[in-house]
DNA sequence: CGACCGATTGAAGGTCGTCAAACTACGTGG
DNA sequence: CCACGTAGTTTGACGACCTTCAATCGGTCG
């Protein structure tokens, strides 16, 4: 389960301004010029389903950003419980908390096979101070952050059991923009509502028994989107 | 239930470097030469338990700097559910949105008396840009609220129910600094436990009977610290 | 093939939600 | 001063839902 951390294949220097995902990433409003500023090293790498990006209490010097896959962040309790308060997708940042030089305050484990892109924390600080446009992305994200906590509380967190599958699934469509989309285990999907692996697994079993589930090419499902609304106000 | 917001018994205008909590407050970093600079008016005011100081949806053009007491904020679901999502108290700042001009997020109720002053938006948004004392005080804010909501659900949303509200009790007593502190209805603490009034009601009670949760004066409560943690850990 | 991991299913028991009633504290008005 | 109304708390009975424990199934990888 645990694991060592990130340590792997290494893809080379980044470019950022030519990146493909550039309008959704952190550097999105930065004006060609500003790039030359950039004098650390940004690279590319990958993790495999399970690697942790990097655990409670880290202080390594760097923020992430997501270019493709899942990344879950995980709270521990004393006693042993758990749970994922947050799930980054593309073009979200993972370790913003390290930019007020606070230890992380998760463990943040890939869902699946998950490419990211390590920023320097040196590159962040230098930029966010002169550029306003790096700054408003900053704060942007933060908001977001806090507003996808709020919800998760109040949408995934509340009432029955089948109600919050049904919001999650719906949730994980929407932000997938309506496509086919990635199903987490059982499991992940149960820490993510606060209910055990195993309602969750009857749920969506039943789910898939009325053809409101239905699985598509390679662990990518599809939805009754209607069908499930229904279950979401009832 | 649903009060027409903001308007109540002004207090005059604020003298923010005289200020009795300056040390908790948004500005307490602020050197006395910026003082100068905020000519908009500061205001005082107070807020009885149950009104609102503002609603979803809301864009006043200010925030709010809690000086006394406690404030909900709430969040509502299509079907009438809802969750209180956090709760703000001396030093905490209101309507945080705002300053990214977007709508107001939440509810915001008062859950005693309140006493709070509002802070135009242009204040801070003036001073933000030229004082990194108070933009390092604004992303404080922010990350203090993100790990506030994570708490919340790891802690408050997990595990049964008498689990949830003595880690709530034991939460609001730190809070106070392991001082009396106020106890909230029955129905507020339901709504940020994700549990029924009358599941609140029945583990208070019985918390009271064992003598783990004793009434001080007024509103006030003090309880048995080692009795409540051990039920946090089983 | 055999081991392992995740998903599924079933049975049993406990917890919690629902509904309803009684009780307390408090403020208003007669 | 007391009666009454209101709002919040407490309590109980009952049933639904969820957790727990355990077994089975399906697929993947060595």
């Amino acid at each position: 389960m645990k694991q060592p951390a990130i340590d792997t294949a290494w893809r080379g220097v980044a470019r950022c301004d030519a990146c493909a995902i550039r309008h959704l990433a952190l550097f999105s409003d930065l004006a060609h010029e500003d790039f030359h500023r950039i004098h650390l090293p940004i690279d590319e790498f990958s993790l495999e389903r399970g690697q942790a990006l990097y655990h409670r209490g880290d202080t390594v010097a760097s923020v992430f950003t997501v270019r493709s896959g899942l990344i879950k962040l995980v709270q521990h309790l004393p006693n042993g419980d758990f749970r994922i308060v947050r799930v980054l997708r593309q073009g979200d940042v993972a370790g913003l908390e390290r930019l007020n030089d606070r230890p992380a305050e998760h463990d943040a484990i890939a869902m699946d096979r998950v490419e990211l892109c390590r920023i320097p924390l040196g590159v962040v600080q230098t930029l966010r101070d002169d550029t306003p446009r790096l700054h408003r992305q900053l704060i942007e994200r933060w908001q977001r952050a806090l507003a996808d906590a709020d919800t998760w509380l109040t949408e995934l967190s509340t009432g029955p059991a089948r109600t919050r599958v049904a919001r999650l699934l719906l949730h994980f469509e929407a932000a997938a923009g309506g496509a086919d989309f990635f199903l987490p285990t059982r499991e992940d999907m149960g820490a993510m509502l606060g209910i055990t692996t195993e309602s969750t697994s009857k749920v969506t079993a039943e789910f898939k028994r009325q053809g409101w589930l239905q699985s598509a090419e390679g662990p990518f499902v599809r939805i009754d989107r209607a069908a499930l609304s229904q279950l979401t106000v009832r």
